[in-house]
DNA sequence: CGCCTGCTTGATGACAATCAAGTTTAGTGG
DNA sequence: CCACTAAACTTGATTGTCATCAAGCAGGCG
């Protein structure tokens, strides 16, 4: 499972799991089961925004969302993270979003000053940290042209088929089931939108067949084609 | 100077130049006065979307901006890069973005596999190749917000305040005078705007005594404070 | 000096935000 | 297990904002 804080199309599942680095390579956490694991209920927060950072998290189960919230309580909500996606990525020593969880959640933390310790000695470690940070530069990258140049139709396009990779193990089958764990409100906060406009988006491309909605929160493909043009993914 | 794909308020210049690890340390490059060293004049491209990744380029001198087409020739601008800037960071293999350059540039490349070798022995060059990463990362967040829930008005004052501390090399004075390098139309494109209502906002802001425009090119700021407020940049 | 490109300003209209009701769903307690 | 309540979702009507269309203006380069 990736990361839908992208909209990139072509992505496929990149191994991350650091834990196989910090547990079975370097022996410098006890097992998850001892100490290093930290479970949140739905609603509850992981991490702020503008705190020094000092844990690295690694999802083991559940979906987290990532937002900023501007002065007057707008916000944008910067990623949704999954299993096995990394969160809390340092950058001047601070973390540049809050991170709440969208479903209950399990994660599994890593102390950053261990963490830079480890970097040091293991290289294939420091290899993987790279590659997780270029991933979601690369998603963060697809997001930007979605917020700045598509439509809202093509918006949600995009985030839907983002949804089905995400849901998805391996090869989607046309007719899997995909589920929406985020409100409506949360989705239009990650997708520059109000919550009635992805709901009118939602309700047209329902009447329209191009998706099944079978409850709010989950929905089957039915014309893929047709909205990966709308998502201008080829 | 530090990129301003960004719209970070207290980030800070980030060393980055990876010449010192490529050749003063490792000494695999010859030196940029003999092989590595590139110049593109203004409106050339430097490298393609989804072209497979062979080499790293470091900004010498120069701006450099970034950007993704759609299908029916929508733009959107991902980022403007400057002296010491590193474009062409790999995920899955390719380049996520076409780079262009905006004024005459010189870049100095890096040959990709070179890299990956380097990283394996060298975890001062990993752990800088991840710092980049990061900032790359926190700035793009940053960028999200702006397109995401900003209003014109305020994007405007948040590229204006980072313009500024890209053309400012240390503690800006007041009245520095501040470059725009790029045109209105590069600008709207960054920004999810059309020139019209950027220039409408760049004159606004003239008119309320915000800004002084000296060209269209060049500008002073006169009410940073006020600035800041409207772009959210505590 | 004149043209051409990029910038600026104005008038108009489309589209998504806002405001406002309903409707459905999920969660709680009797 | 079902009734009740609150939250989430959906749909409709109206408004405001920014894109679009259109026309001058200016500055830079041959």
């Amino acid at each position: 499972m990736r990361s839908i804080a992208l909209a990139k199309n072509n992505a496929v599942k990149y191994p991350s799991c650091l834990s196989t680095f910090t547990q079975d390579n370097a022996k410098i956490f006890p097992h998850p089961e001892v100490r290093n694991i930290l479970n949140y209920h739905s609603g509850q927060t992981i991490l702020f925004e503008d705190d020094t950072i000092h844990y690295l998290y690694e999802i083991v189960t559940g979906t987290v969302k990532t937002y900023t919230i501007l002065n007057d309580g707008r916000r944008q909500i910067t990623g949704f993270y999954t299993k096995d996606d990394i969160l809390g990525l340092p950058a001047r020593g601070r973390y540049f979003y809050s991170a709440e969880a969208i479903t209950d959640t399990t994660v599994c933390y890593h102390t950053l000053s261990r963490m830079e310790q480890l970097l040091q000695s293991n290289p294939d470690l420091a290899q993987k940290m790279i590659e997780i940070a270029y991933h979601q530069l690369s998603d963060t990258h697809a997001q930007l042209v979605s917020l700045g140049r598509k439509k809202p139709d093509e918006r949600v396009a995009t985030f839907l088929l983002n949804c089905q990779r995400w849901t998805t193990i391996q090869v989607p089958s046309q007719e899997a089931v995909v589920s929406l764990p985020m409100s409506r409100l949360d989705i239009a906060d990650y997708l520059g939108l109000t919550q009635e406009t992805v709901c009118r988006v939602f309700s047209k491309f329902n009447r329209a067949g191009l998706i099944k909605l079978l409850s709010a929160s989950q929905f089957t493909l039915k014309d893929q084609k047709q909205l990966s043009a709308l998502a201008q993914t080829l």
